[in-house]
DNA sequence: GTCCTTTCCTGACAGC
DNA sequence: TGCTGTCAGGAAAGGA
């Protein structure tokens, strides 16, 4: 389930494989997959003969920057690009094909067909409503203390369910909302109204950290995350909550626990966390 | 405006 | 073995 660690992993490596290249056949496979223009036609008509120029990145969304056009893509749950020979046979989770020279395809894949893309205008980038409504990006420079701790005190609701509204912060899914809990001894059902100043502090640091380091990790290979090259992420290894259900807290030695909250699996350690 | 529920989708797995 | 039911979940839409 890629999360910010996993989309940009995935875009430095498309990056490399298909920048410069140009368009030169598209065929949609499974139409739900494109969200705007609403005709099928109309997107594979528009999208061949544009050069992807570059590949930028804004919470979980992919953005490529064509010649003519803007193709934002969300891989929501298990979307994923490769790149592959064309004479290669298409499995039948591939949904959308870009031809990209003689030889060469860019396909996207997707089990569950979560994913969406949206093809639209270089002047309807910035009023896009998906891109619009997102909070900053998890960095030092993006995530203010002040408007962070304001926001929080607006909230009647669970601080998990809070770290997964992308308009408070951008980028964090289910996985990193319980390590950056963890990280922050905060457990998922406190109300986010409740947090105290310092404590707002502890999560704002760990929310910096932990997306970090997963980051310079290229992400974590929960089920079937691969990045551009077919590569795994690798910080998996350094999860201490999430898919540790019944094993032992790396700090206190108790036992991490699985429960729902904001309909999400939530793993944490009922010591540590409080 | 905020919060909550439902919908989209298939594969893996448990239980009988 | 083969069937049925449940679970996994990000974003958007609709209702309270």
């Amino acid at each position: 389930m890629p999360e910010l660690p996993e989309v940009e992993s995935v875009r430095t490596g498309l990056e490399k494989l298909i920048k410069g290249k140009k368009i030169t056949n598209a065929k949609v496979l499974w139409p739900r997959i494109i969200a705007e223009p609403n005709r099928i036609e109309d997107f594979e008509q528009r999208i061949v003969g544009q050069t992807i120029h570059s590949i930028d990145r804004r919470g979980k969304f992919l953005i490529f920057h064509l010649s003519k056009d803007v193709l934002i893509s969300h891989l929501r749950m298990e979307g994923k690009y490769r790149i592959e020979k064309k004479d290669v046979p298409f499995s039948k989770h591939t949904h959308v094909i870009l031809e990209l020279d003689e030889e060469a395809e860019l396909r996207y894949l997707d089990v569950r067909k979560f994913g969406r893309m949206s093809l639209i205008e270089h002047s309807e980038l910035e009023n896009h409503p998906s891109l619009k409504k997102l909070g900053p990006e998890p960095i030092e420079e993006g995530l203010l203390i002040e408007p962070f701790q304001l926001n929080l005190k607006k909230r009647k609701k669970s601080i998990k369910a809070v770290l997964l509204d992308q308009t408070i912060v951008a980028g964090i899914g289910n996985i990193y909302a319980d390590e950056i809990l963890y990280e922050a001894s905060i457990h998922p059902e406190r109300y986010a109204d409740s947090l105290k100043v310092e404590e707002v502090q502890t999560l704002r640091t760990a929310i910096l950290d932990v997306m970090r380091k997963a980051v310079a990790a290229g992400g974590t290979t929960i089920r079937t995350y691969q990045n551009a090259f077919g590569e795994t992420g690798a910080y998996q290894a350094q999860l201490n909550v999430y898919g540790r259900s019944g094993l032992n807290c790396r700090r206190c030695g108790n036992t991490i626990e699985k429960i729902k909250v904001a309909q999400r699996g939530t793993h944490f350690c009922p010591d540590c966390q409080n």
